[in-house]
DNA sequence: CTTAATTTGTTATAATATAACGTTTGTTAT
DNA sequence: ATAACAAACGTTATATTATAACAAATTAAG
């Protein structure tokens, strides 16, 4: 077993536990409502494990409503590359997980000759469950 | 001549030319200092102004930087579908024109079936000025 | 004209995020 | 084991981004 496990620390862990359990993106000072009962006091303490988090892909900020969101794409463990879906009706956010897609933005060039390192795509639209009560 | 000559309000007007005549995306609060020697007095006038002119497609937020760039795609009247390239070394975006890619995007459909009527994506790499420097 | 809708001006405040500082904990190399 | 360094922590204060609420002024449409 190669697998490299991540050591996280006390907060990192609490605040990434909170997110995973969510059914959907949190905010920063709703993360840190719920973790108050576990000793995190200040938003700087819930904003740092955000940003480590991030930075180890295990998590992700959804820019458009500035929340953020356990990654669900197991295989990029460092992520760089990211779609989600958001429903503009019932605001259910889901990451997208389509290698064609990736692959074509991952190779993406325009036309200055610029490659890309790293994006974030966020579309919007209305789920099914909201189309249909439409 | 069938051109809808989008009639713009004073406020709105005022921050349009701002944004149009900076080099990069600005920030709200820096188009607030800019826009006050013109009578606007408060971060809502500046935001509201800001709301109608992205409703109208005149400008795109860069969700990623929370700054304001004018549409430089002529052509998307009301823009729901918008990309950039973003420098992470001298922060220079500048709007992605790409047929292949809008189309591309406009078509994509994840595995939900669900459809998207709009979508944000924000590229981010070096330039190429940067790319040399390093 | 007059009614409705939009835009404006203004004050206050909410929501999101970081600076700066010193302390504690964890890791690595000897 | 311990010195040296890096990472994470705790805390206070503050910066930055954005909206609520309300009344007045302006503009568009019948």
């Amino acid at each position: 077993m190669t697998q490299k496990q991540e050591q996280l620390s006390k907060n990192q862990q609490i605040v990434l536990n909170i997110i995973e359990k969510a059914k959907g993106p949190l905010k920063a000072y709703s993360i840190l409502y719920n973790v108050q009962k576990r000793g995190i006091k200040a938003p700087l303490q819930v904003y740092r494990a955000l940003e480590k988090l991030i930075e180890i892909g295990k998590i992700h900020k959804i820019e458009s409503k500035n929340a953020f969101i356990a990654c669900k794409n197991s295989d990029c463990e460092i992520s760089k590359a990211t779609a989600f879906s958001i429903c503009n009706n019932c605001e259910h956010v889901k990451e997208i997980k389509n290698t064609k897609l990736s692959k074509y933005l991952s190779n993406f060039e325009d036309n200055s000759g610029m490659k890309y390192k790293k994006y974030n795509l966020e579309f919007f639209g209305l789920c099914r469950d909201c189309k249909l009560k439409q």
